[in-house]
RNA sequence: GGUUCCUUGGUCAAGCGGCUAAGACGUCGCCCUCUCACGGCGAAAACAGGAGUUCGAUUCUCCUAGGAACUACCA
């Protein structure tokens, strides 16, 4: 057992997106690697975030992923709780903001909303503000005074304005701020909750994370993180920073952006190994040309030296191409068992499933992409009678009549109904007449399912269909479609 | 605006001083074929620009340009 420990720290704000998940599943590699542990820790610090249900959203994203912590709410180890409005109560955090403040690393900030305000300035658009550190002046007496008042406070770090701060990222290097850019953020809110930026670095010490893996969105904020740490004189963690996952526009995936989640993915028929494995592709690559891994043997091969910097942009045609690879390695059962509540929201009729299933199998990248490619089992659609018209077979609305006005007896007295045998009285036929087979399958093909592209070859389709069905169908072409020529 | 990071085909990417610059998705073509798909074969398509360093730069350094992230009592 190594001593690699990592962390996935979401908070539970909605459904997960993918930049999220990848950063779940790096978390995860990272520590299984290695052999190490992976834990799960709840951040939810702000209350007005918050959303209900999200916890379960995102215990659910793991379970389905097989992203399983080692720890967690739910499985606790030795260094809980695991959720951090729980370790609010225990006075966790307070505890350390005070040894900081004594330590003149933090201090208390009485100022009021609207002192803050008037700091705000406008620039390009974007509202940017910087704290003053008024409060940082406050005598002793003043502080004791407005503590005592009940005077609503923050606690902000207490950040030098000469001087860098730098710090190490396993991916980007060496990375070196200038102090006066590192805001004296406030570690404690009014409300008594810590933010993010604090909770983060005492809750990895205090939970023993090794390797803290985060988006690459907290590069720029990690000096001061790095300064608490020194602060407290706790050992600084390995951090790696990944490369954001952008949409097609380079913006990063944000919650807004759509169909960007685990589960709007999951609802558009993509399977989740196929997500995880894809996801596992954006920033991160293999020494040899492989693509397609489970996750365990992403496990084996993940070696976060080779991930990359730069940010990458989720395109959705791979993925669908990744999940069709998934559904054709599927077994048959499996695959059958995904496949027919989407079957079913458009064949109502009694037809061989089983057979339905397997035309499609090798044809989607997407559940989804079943409903239109197998509606005519259920309903003969309206085609128009151009349809008919081939140029590779030359077949013509003409030939296709007097085709398909030959076969009519030969397929009332066909008793046996199977894709092969009614190949072969269609081959049969051809041969008599001298044309090609694709010459006559070709109508049969248009008359029995209403359209030139379909998922199986015209016999199948009949076998599916039925004697009845079929040779109504037949009729149909040739009465009202085709009774012109 | 400031800071930080990034920059190989449309997209994901390999490359870690010397190569005809991999591979995959997508696109296009051909083959297979009872249409479509699957499968097979093939094609088009890239080192942002400029200075250095070097016998030699996609690879090292600097500058420029472009893009992104951050700049909250959100994470």
């Amino acid at each position: 057992m190594s001593n690699v420990k990592t962390r996935f720290a979401p908070s539970p704000t909605g459904r997960m997106h993918v930049g999220n998940l990848r950063t779940a599943l790096y978390s995860y590699l990272i520590a299984k690697h290695a052999g190490g542990t992976f834990m799960l820790r709840i951040e939810d610090t702000d209350q007005n975030r918050e959303m209900e249900g999200a916890v379960d959203i995102i215990k659910r994203t793991m379970q389905e992923t097989g992203l399983i912590p080692d720890e967690g709410p739910d499985n606790p180890g030795t260094v809980g709780p695991y959720v951090q409005s729980e370790r609010v109560k225990a006075g966790i955090y307070m505890k350390y903001a005070k040894m900081l403040i004594e330590k003149g690393e933090a201090y208390y900030c009485f100022c009021t909303q609207e002192r803050l305000d008037s700091l705000r300035r406008e620039v390009d658009g974007k509202e940017i503000m910087m704290y003053d550190k008024h409060c940082l002046h406050l005598s002793k007496e003043e502080i004791e005074a407005n503590l005592k008042a009940g005077k609503p406070y923050v606690i902000r770090q207490n950040v030098p304005n000469e001087g860098t701060t730098k710090f190490e990222d396993e991916i980007y290097g060496t990375i070196e701020v200038p102090n006066e850019e590192l805001d004296d953020m406030v570690l404690i809110k009014s409300d008594g909750y810590p933010t993010y930026n604090f909770a983060n670095v005492v809750d990895d010490h205090l939970m023993g994370i090794t390797h803290v893996v985060r988006g690459n969105e907290y590069l720029s904020s990690a000096p001061k993180y790095n300064r608490l740490y020194k602060a407290f004189g706790w050992e600084v963690p390995t951090y790696v920073h990944c490369p954001l996952i952008t949409d097609e526009e380079h913006h990063k995936l944000s919650k807004r952006s759509g169909h960007s989640s685990f589960e709007d993915l999951l609802d558009g028929g993509f399977v989740s190994e196929a997500i995880v494995n894809y996801v596992a592709l954006l920033g991160w690559s293999p020494e040899d040309d492989r693509e397609i891994f489970s996750l365990q043997e992403l496990v084996e091969n993940f070696d976060y030296h080779r991930m990359s910097k730069s940010p990458a942009v989720f395109d959705m045609k791979k993925m669908r191409w990744m999940n069709g690879e998934y559904i054709k390695a599927m077994n048959p059962e499996t695959f059958y068992e995904r496949a027919v509540p989407e079957i079913r929201k458009v064949v109502t009729k009694d037809l061989d499933l089983k057979k339905i299933a397997d035309m499609v199998k090798t044809r989607i990248e997407v559940f989804p992409d079943i409903d239109d490619m197998v509606g005519f089992f259920e309903e003969l659609p309206e085609y128009d009678v151009s349809l008919f018209q081939n140029k590779k077979w030359k077949v013509t609305p003409e030939k296709a009549k007097k085709v398909l006005s030959d076969l009519l007896p030969l397929l009332e007295a066909q008793q046996d109904w199977s894709n092969d045998a009614l190949y072969e009285v269609l081959k049969t036929y051809s041969q008599s007449e001298e044309v090609k087979p694709g010459f006559t399958i070709w109508p049969v093909r248009i008359a029995v399912s209403g359209k030139q592209v379909t998922p199986a070859g015209a016999t199948e389709i009949m076998e599916v269909l039925g004697k009845d069905e079929s040779l109504l169908r037949i009729h149909v072409a040739l009465d009202r479609y085709l009774s012109d020529f």
